[in-house]
DNA sequence: TCTTAAATGCGAATTATTTGCAATTAGGAG
DNA sequence: CTCCTAATTGCAAATAATTCGCATTTAAGA
């Protein structure tokens, strides 16, 4: 439950912040805090744009979130719980979509072997154009 | 050459741009825009902080450069050699080391079938510890 | 050499995000 | 249950990175 997630982060349960962790509960791609600001206005729920963006911060801090940066350099947010941790953004549009595979796994080794380095962290963004975009760049021509 | 690179890229060859090009040339980690301008300033090349920005998006259009996004969102770049588009720093001492191998080539065609996406660029970047600083904090204990 | 489209400089605008501060509130102590 | 305090929020203003409009300059080809 949302409450226990903010418990356990060792936060305060405050309205604002329960309403922020379902929407991107709800949300089946990463949202940008603009965008959460959005849908919280479409439910009449009035939070402030910095409340938004400080949850954000906070909870990525707090490992309840993963923050992705895409393409064009702004920051969305996604619930930490998942093993999909790639995206792919469309450059048309921005919609990111989860990538189940990571090749990074089964490249660490090969690694080791050619640089001496101990893989500890990667980060991962690929670029591409949507399905939906690639159909609307076909019909304008 | 770099006059050669501008005009393979239809674009006209200022002084502008072949500094900023040589800069980059000259730089073995990617560099931001602001990095750029202040790499220039040391070399007393009076050029406008705007037009370094606008030479680094069409030279990254032209496929020149190859733009790498960073955690925090800025923005950061490097020659498109395509050979060594992919580096691993060492997050104890910050050195950088080519990998030989793009792990995303081949994912492509998966993507492409998994999520109808045409991926058109990606970034990666790999962080772990080099050999020696592996050593080092082995002789530490 | 002349012409002109492309490129540059400069300041102002934009966009995403952060911050300072006063007002409010959650949640534990009494 | 009430009170207290530190955490949280709202608001408006600040910052940082990047882009834009427009007048001026310049590369390069006719």
């Amino acid at each position: 439950m949302i409450e226990d997630i903010l418990k356990n982060a060792m936060l305060k349960s405050t309205k604002q912040r329960c309403f922020i962790l379902s929407i991107i509960d709800e949300s089946k791609e990463p949202l940008a805090a603009e965008e959460v600001f959005k849908l919280l206005q479409d439910e009449s729920r009035n939070i402030n744009l910095s409340t938004v963006y400080r949850t954000l911060n906070i909870l990525t801090e707090k490992n309840v979130l993963l923050k992705i940066v895409r393409g064009d350099g702004t920051a969305s947010f996604q619930l930490n719980n998942s093993s999909h941790n790639h995206y792919i953004t469309c450059c048309v549009c921005n919609r990111s979509v989860p990538i189940d595979s990571c090749p990074i796994q089964s490249l660490s080794e090969k690694i080791k072997n050619e640089t001496g380095f101990e893989v500890t962290g990667h980060s991962l963004q690929i670029s591409g154009i949507c399905a939906e975009c690639l159909k609307k760049s076909k019909e304008k021509k």
